[in-house]
RNA sequence: GGCCCUAUCGUCUAUCGGUUAGGACAUAGCCUUCUCAAGGCUAGAAGCGCGGUUCGAUUCCGCGUAGGGUCACCA
């Protein structure tokens, strides 16, 4: 980092419009800038860049500060909180931009851009005719009417010349005069662009470093030509890779089905885990750690691991990592997250186990082992795979014999003594899978495992695919496996 | 098209001129095993191309190629 720990307070934002829902893309750029000002012990402010009035959906607002609070991304100011710089919403700080709008007309950076909408479309044809790039500086007007308010006002560009700075993700950068033109700073019905707004924000907000996507980087002498004009220091600039979309043909957005970060909540991930995954997402601490807890990641991270080129957007690695984030967990979280899941899949509605808490908490390991999000349980629940535990099994009877291989009076006689073991084991034989086991293994094993274990697993679960007969058995206890054993040896008669 | 930028396994990435190019996810196989799941082990898998600099290039430079971004009264 360039900028001296300890010299200056660092402050970060995070400056969304409120068009919609937030998607990873955004919610990166707010992680990062998040983990910049908490590592530093720096201030973090959520703003609100709703002067496009067009685009804004209601309820945006709410749902931004859903989605980075799910994420425990906290901020120090902000619209909902207020704070020394109030009011953090664009639409609400109109006297500013005019404010600044004032000083650059004094200093003849500003004018009144006198010309129609059809003539600037003229323009624009016409220069797209001659194949070349519309600038809107070669058009400018030599007497330029007094700005009333009522069209928009242009900057002025002070100076065309190529623009050199520096970029604590990409290095040093530049770009020549063609990048840089009158463009408006205050649009006709009253509301700054975002080019002005945001430098007018930053300015007043005290923001020593700016993150933000690098669609933003061809626009950067633009902003540093304002700062110019004003006679003011820009801030340090820190541009993200973008995120691409999963076939990484191109850049990651809403059109292309970029998901509402709020449905992964939905699907059961954890919130640690999803910023463990982002973070990873364009940065990682140059060496072999993957699974970083919050303070890991706020210790750890620095601007200058970030990567430069796009990330493609894959769920895989996100899945693992919320399993590894799950392990870390402890048991008890883990099992009243699976319990209240299990109590609000309507399959399992009223079924009276689900108040037999001995019995479920039995369950907890094995489903446990069969899920990477919390929202993995109600799919292992609607698919069935876990319905044997609640209602005794369906099944054809053809199901009990191995491999289709084993004649009925054979599965018989062994579901039989498994029966009579069952009936004989003491109580303590069923306080465990390994007890279970000890109690039939033998016999199993004398007479081939696949003979007695298949029929007694499909017996008590009615299915090919369950966790061992040994667990059934320690998790439906004796009288119901008993009771389950005796069905199958009836439907073979 | 102009301008800006990027380029290592399928994916996320390590390497700051010298490595058998490392790790993770995913995939496959094996072990465990009556079947799943979980777990353990193993394997395959990469420097876009061509020049140049250098004793030596994945690494530095140029060109090409491919990809991305941007050229709004959107942010």
């Amino acid at each position: 980092m360039h900028t001296n720990p300890g010299t200056k307070k660092i402050v970060t934002r995070f400056a969304p419009s409120p068009t919609g829902f937030m998607h990873v893309g955004g919610v990166r750029t707010a992680l990062y800038a998040w983990l910049t000002a908490r590592k530093h012990d720096g201030t973090f402010i959520l703003r609100i860049e709703d002067t496009d009035k067009e685009r804004e959906v209601e309820g945006s607002i709410e749902h931004i500060i859903a989605s980075l609070s799910w994420l425990g991304i906290t901020w120090d100011e902000g619209p909902d909180i207020g704070g020394p710089h109030a009011s953090y919403i664009q639409s609400e700080r109109l006297h500013l931009y005019r404010m600044y709008a004032e000083k650059l007309i004094e200093k003849g950076f500003a004018y009144a851009d006198p010309y129609s909408e059809a003539e600037l479309e003229n323009f624009r044809l016409k220069a797209d005719m001659e194949k070349r790039p519309f600038l809107y500086r070669d058009y400018r007007p030599d007497n330029p009417p007094l700005w009333d308010g009522t069209t928009p006002l242009r900057f002025k560009v002070p100076e065309l010349k190529r623009y050199e700075w520096h970029d604590e993700v990409w290095g040093d950068l530049s770009a020549g005069p063609e990048a840089l033109d009158d463009f408006i700073l205050i649009k006709s019905d009253g509301y700054p662009t975002y080019n002005f707004a945001h430098i007018v924000d930053d300015i007043e907000m005290g923001i020593t470093h700016v993150l933000r996507g690098q669609e933003f980087i061809s626009s950067t002498p633009k902003f540093l030509s304002i700062y110019e004009a004003l006679g003011i220091q820009h801030p340090v600039y820190a541009t993200l890779p973008p995120i691409m979309a999963p076939d990484g043909k191109k850049k990651l957005g809403k059109r292309d089905g970029a998901k509402d970060i709020l449905e992964y909540r939905a699907e059961g991930y954890t919130p640690d885990a999803m910023i463990n995954f982002l973070a990873l997402l364009g940065w990682n601490p140059g060496d072999d750690r993957e699974i970083f807890s919050r303070d890991d990641l706020i210790n750890n991270f620095s601007l200058e691991k970030v990567q430069r080129s796009g990330a493609q957007l894959s769920d895989d690695k996100l899945n693992w990592l919320n399993k590894e984030h799950l392990k870390l967990m402890s048991e008890n979280v883990r099992n009243e997250e699976i319990y209240s899941r299990l109590i609000q899949n309507p399959t399992l509605a009223g079924n009276n186990k689900l108040d037999d808490k001995p019995f479920i908490s039995k369950l907890y390991p094995i489903i446990f082992d069969r899920i990477s999000t919390w929202g993995d349980i109600d799919k292992l629940v609607s698919g069935g795979e876990l319905s044997y535990f609640f209602d005794a099994p369906q099944y054809d009877v053809t199901m009990l014999s191995w491999k289709g291989e084993s004649p009925k009076e054979e599965i018989k006689k062994h579901l039989t003594w498994v029966c009579e073991a069952l009936q004989s084991g003491q109580s303590d034989v069923f306080q465990s899978p390994e007890s279970v086991k000890s109690l039939l293994f033998d016999y199993a094993t004398e007479n081939g495992r696949g003979q007695v274990l298949w029929p007694t697993r499909v017996a008590l679960s009615g299915r090919d695919k369950s966790p061992d007969p040994f667990t059934l058995i320690y998790i439906l206890g004796k009288d119901e496996s008993v009771e389950r054993l005796h069905t199958a040896i009836g439907l073979l008669a």
